[in-house]
DNA sequence: CTACGTGCAAACTATTTGCCTACAA
DNA sequence: TTGTAGGCAAATAGTTTGCACGTAG
């Protein structure tokens, strides 16, 4: 496939090289930026869709609005909190027999799973009952 | 509580009326001008967040970037078809054990669950299969 | 020479907010 | 007169696209 985007290999790197699950948009560009391997918004939005694209990383949306990008990993779920915006990954929690019925049933073909449960985090929560807000 | 906002009233009339299971703001707006009570999209959407505030509808959002609310009903997950858009609303799926077990071992408060399935839709199954896009 | 990667700026979509007027309490 | 509803228009946030340039192949 000819020239390797840098951007896109600059993407990887990060996304490989830290703890953080997901990313927006903004957290590649100042990562990117971090590294000294500065770039374009819009080139790391182009790199970061190319990736989501050929199934390189995970696109996925939660209800802040903003994309998320993530590594491929083992199947998961996710965490939202959705005071401190930490996105945690899960063990799968969807009951496959459930899940095979209904596509069985529906004919639906289901091609992503999108399982995320909002609330808080075990910190948030304990801050949020000390100081009440 | 005062004057009833009549926006909120014909958006709660027009969502219990119609088998569609959950509105766009613009499906909203449109509705709301179709049956001769036509406001504007801004006081749609106030009028829309304010139930979803108070718990009178369900606020969510899909890959495709719009929010959507949907009248309070039986606890359920939903199948996206990412053709035609269609949102059904199927019986919830979540292993619920797995999930009281994560719920106590993390810490995490579980506002909210999130349980969208993307795919195709029976319909479009078939029209995708017969006339390859 | 041709395609693709990239930067820069502008366009777009889906909200979201400001401000102002009117009516009900 | 006081707070909230609702219209109108402008502002935002987050992405997405158009165009031009440069270099690898």
């Amino acid at each position: 496939m000819a020239r390797r985007s840098q951007i896109s290999a600059a993407l990887l790197t990060l996304m490989a090289g830290e703890e953080r699950h997901a990313w927006t948009l903004e957290e590649l560009h100042a990562g990117l930026a971090r590294d000294k391997s500065a770039a374009d918004f819009s080139s790391v939005f182009r790199a970061a869709e190319k990736l989501a694209a050929d199934g390189s990383v995970r696109k996925l949306r939660l209800d802040d609005g903003r994309a998320r990008y993530e590594r491929i990993t083992a199947r998961h779920d996710h965490l939202h909190c959705t005071r401190c915006g930490a996105l945690i990954p899960v063990a799968c929690m969807l009951d496959d027999d459930a899940f095979a019925a209904l596509e069985g049933a529906s004919g639906f073909l289901v091609t992503e799973r999108r399982v995320v449960l909002n609330g808080l985090c075990a910190a948030c929560r304990l801050d949020g009952e000390s100081q009440a807000a």
